[in-house]
RNA sequence: GCCUCCUUAGCUCAGUCGGUUAGAGCACCUGACUGUUAAUCAGGGUGUCCCAGGUUCGAGUCCUGGAGGAGGCGCCA
């Protein structure tokens, strides 16, 4: 049975279809100007932001002098009619007739001003509700959306991966360790050996969730817990593989300028740049990327992994994400396929984001020989008992496949053009920070 | 793990060559103002100068050690 005391509210966004109706609003105040005689009120209700205009000569005392009592954040119910206004934000008003403190708030600490990093991050649960903030984890949320979408249509079956788990992933060193009853657990770091395992059973699977890794990193690039959307497609080669990423990135940048263009203005993207993402991406291998690194003066080697600036100086030539292929097999996991034509590399890719984003996907062929496999393992010092389960898919039916792994927060940074992924996940964990 | 920088009011910062009483803006309170857009104007007070030692007649300032933070590298998504 609804409260008929209480008026239904109206949503800030809807209200261009309720112009001229006396309409209630409910919302946290962001900021009050007072002028003698008119008062506005800033309310944000989650879906959008309005001013409530208070004239003084219109009101009685009570409700022109509740104006004043309207503090930063605090809680309120606001009446008015709703008109067309050009000088307001968003283009509607709220001539308020009446106004009801739900809940007040105390002095809130994030002004509407500049705040170092450390403060905001240690406000993050009020940070939350800037502006900035709230597009980015808005844009955030429909790329997730965007990517059970892509591969919902694609009819691949979306597999939960275990989140505790007691054997390794890729590298023993960065894992997180728990007590599991007595034994060890370790976080998971990647759901890629289990995707690998639903691929016989549903042929085209991805796994979605967060990853953990220990790795002591300072920078804007690194979380120790990220999200990372894991495809896995049996059959597919290492050029399908390509294919399916540049689809798959080109579908997300078109969902965000489609469904994200006021988050994306708020946050200052030139979206002119995102316009031109679309197949096929540029590619080039290992080897002519080290070719172009060395007339441009870097002193890379052959055989080295390409390090942060070396990304930056292969992606100043494109304007779209550029694929790597084929890296010496030194530089990559044990289970990537060896390459037949050059057996010092692996099948695999990584895609680079342009603008100086980096690295936003990982991906390869699989190697699916059980003697090159378990080979691999011994030549990377890797303990084979630890892998029991996951050779298992080599003796039982091995087949050709590959996927790759996306990282949504630098995703997400790089289409929204802003400096560091800590802004676009609701609650950062980084190296020296856990709360809140 | 390595390199560089930072720490002064609730917040963002200034503070000269080491000098006696520690500075501004914002936030907050009071007042003025009928169209603001981070409103404006006038008035109101706020300090463990990160911590511990040291040098000095005297340290926010110089030295040593520690803590916390930022940026970058490596590692990766």
């Amino acid at each position: 049975m609804p409260d008929l005391r209480m008026p239904t509210p109206t949503e800030i966004r809807d209200l261009n279809q309720h112009v001229g109706e006396d309409v209630t609003v409910t919302g946290w105040v962001e900021t009050t100007r007072g002028h003698g005689k008119v008062a506005f009120v800033v309310v944000r209700d989650g879906t959008g932001v309005v001013q409530g205009v208070f004239l003084k000569k219109e009101l009685d005392a009570a409700v022109w002098d509740a104006h004043g009592t309207l503090t930063q954040e605090a809680t309120v119910a606001l009446s008015g009619v709703v008109r067309e206004e050009p000088r307001a934000p968003g283009g509607y008003e709220l001539g308020v007739t009446g106004v009801e403190v739900i809940a007040p708030s105390e002095e809130y600490p994030i002004q509407p001003k500049e705040h170092g990093v450390e403060f905001l991050l240690d406000h993050r649960h009020l940070w939350l509700r800037s502006s900035q903030q709230r597009a980015g984890l808005k844009v955030r949320a429909e790329i997730s959306q965007a990517t059970h979408d892509f591969f919902y249509e694609r009819d691949f079956t979306r597999i939960d991966t275990p989140i505790l788990t007691g054997s390794i992933g890729e590298h023993a060193g960065t894992l997180f360790e728990t007590d599991y009853f007595g034994e060890t657990a370790y976080l998971a770091q990647t759901g890629q050996l289990y995707v690998e395992s639903a691929c016989p059973a549903f042929r085209r699977v991805y796994c979605f969730g967060p990853t953990f890794r220990a790795e002591k990193s300072k920078t804007r690039r690194h979380l120790t817990e990220f999200w990372m959307v894991e495809p896995e497609v049996a059959f597919a080669d290492s050029d399908d593989n390509m294919r399916l990423q540049e689809e798959y990135v080109s579908y997300l940048v078109e969902r965000a300028l489609e469904r994200c263009s006021d988050e994306l203005e708020v946050l200052g993207r030139d979206t002119a740049a995102l316009e031109r993402v679309k197949p096929p991406f540029p590619r080039i291998s290992y080897t002519e990327a080290i070719e172009r690194l060395q007339a441009k003066g870097s002193e890379i080697e052959w055989g080295q992994d390409l390090g942060a600036p070396d990304e930056v100086l292969i992606t100043e030539d494109f304007d779209l994400p550029v694929f790597v292929y084929n890296y010496p097999k030194e530089a990559k996991a044990f289970y990537m396929k060896e390459n037949p034509e050059d057996p010092r590399t692996v099948l695999c890719n990584d895609l680079l984001a342009p603008e100086g984003y980096g690295e936003i996907i990982g991906g390869s062929q699989r190697e699916d020989d059980l003697v090159r496999l378990r080979e691999r393992i011994a030549e990377e010092g890797l303990p084979e008992e630890a892998y029991g389960w996951y050779l298992d898919l080599r003796r039982y039916g091995s087949f050709p496949h590959s996927g790759f792994g996306l990282g949504i927060e630098r995703t997400v940074a790089w289409i929204t053009g802003r400096h560091h992924i800590r802004e676009f996940i609701p609650y950062p964990r980084l190296m020296n920070r856990l709360t809140p």
